[in-house]
DNA sequence: CCGGATAACTTAACATGTTAAACAAATTTC
DNA sequence: GAAATTTGTTTAACATGTTAAGTTATCCGG
């Protein structure tokens, strides 16, 4: 009732020569951004269902999940970790303040800044969830392998380093002053 | 104006003890996940800009590039090879279309298929998008190493199909029967 | 002080990710 | 062969990614 895939035979006989064709799709296919949102894919396919029973989203439960290394984290610094843009930050953290599993105020000193922690119901939630969280990851370490993963860990970030550096050319127009 | 980051020195002195709270915050920023998708970004950084200045998303040069390899294709094989779900696919279809850079039209044996292929206008963009995407890539590799991307290419199709057997694990409610 | 430049968000607008539901055509069952 | 089921694709609805514009608060030079 899964294996099989394609209905090959229907395929009807005109997708061009297979052979001259195959080329360049095996090269896109490989490229290496490919290769990472698959591989990506891949690990986020086995913690998004128990995220989702706890009504959480991947990236409301980084959020969540930052918090609980810090008493408290400015906007900024929580974008920076958990590696997401201003807008999306934004966006998200007035839903979880609805929710009250944040609590928010603003820095003293500064008025433009905005100091978030997480609450006790937030703290809560991330203790429930913990505990498949883990338990997926430690299964991904046993089946590929610790040494392995700490390997593939240290050559993309390695790859972050490389491309750090690297001046991101627009080609294009518009790039004169502005 | 770039080097410089954190305006360290303005955090107040409250943010707990950092020994303690580093710990856990640590394992989080080096969380699997996370390396993938910092990993991919850093990638796709290199590449937005191009492509942006062609009047293209990312997705968007994926399918049009995918279409360069076959006459033509059906939706559903397109978005297993372009890696889109369905609705992104079928939202993206529509609006290649209205550009004309791509054609359209139902299969003859089952009229539930779709066949898209790319047109000369499309064929035309993606010939002129493809030599600033192909120097960045150049260069990519080069500062990263051309065996070295080889061994992490490896790496992360050995990661997915480790995976690829894994049951996912919902935990949750409502599991019994659909 | 005052007005211009910065900084730290927040909103807005558009595109995609993600899941569920709708729809139509094809296949299977009885 | 009509009803029930399955399949291929699209819509809908909500959440996030991404870039550009606002908003308010600081900072800075005169």
């Amino acid at each position: 009732m899964t294996g099989k895939k394609s209905p090959n035979g229907t395929r009807s006989d005109q997708e061009g020569t297979p052979d001259a064709r195959r080329g360049p799709m095996r090269e896109f296919s490989r490229s290496l951004p490919m290769s990472l949102l698959r591989a990506r894919e891949a690990v986020m396919r086995q913690f998004r269902p128990s995220l989702r029973n706890h009504g959480l989203t991947e990236q409301q439960w980084r959020i969540l999940r930052a918090l609980t290394a810090v008493d408290t984290i400015e906007v900024t610094e929580l974008a920076r970790v958990a590696f997401l843009l201003g807008p999306s930050l934004s966006r998200i953290l007035r839903d979880l303040e609805a929710r009250d599993l944040i609590e928010r105020r603003t820095a003293e000193a500064d008025l433009r800044r905005g100091v978030v922690s997480i609450s006790s119901k937030g703290l809560k939630l991330i203790e429930a969830v913990a505990p498949t969280s883990e338990a997926i990851y430690a299964e991904i370490t046993q089946r590929y392998g610790a040494r392995k993963l700490a390997e593939l860990q240290d050559m993309l970030g390695e790859l972050e380093r490389s491309l750090a550096a690297m001046e991101v050319a627009g080609e294009g127009d518009a790039e004169a002053d502005e």
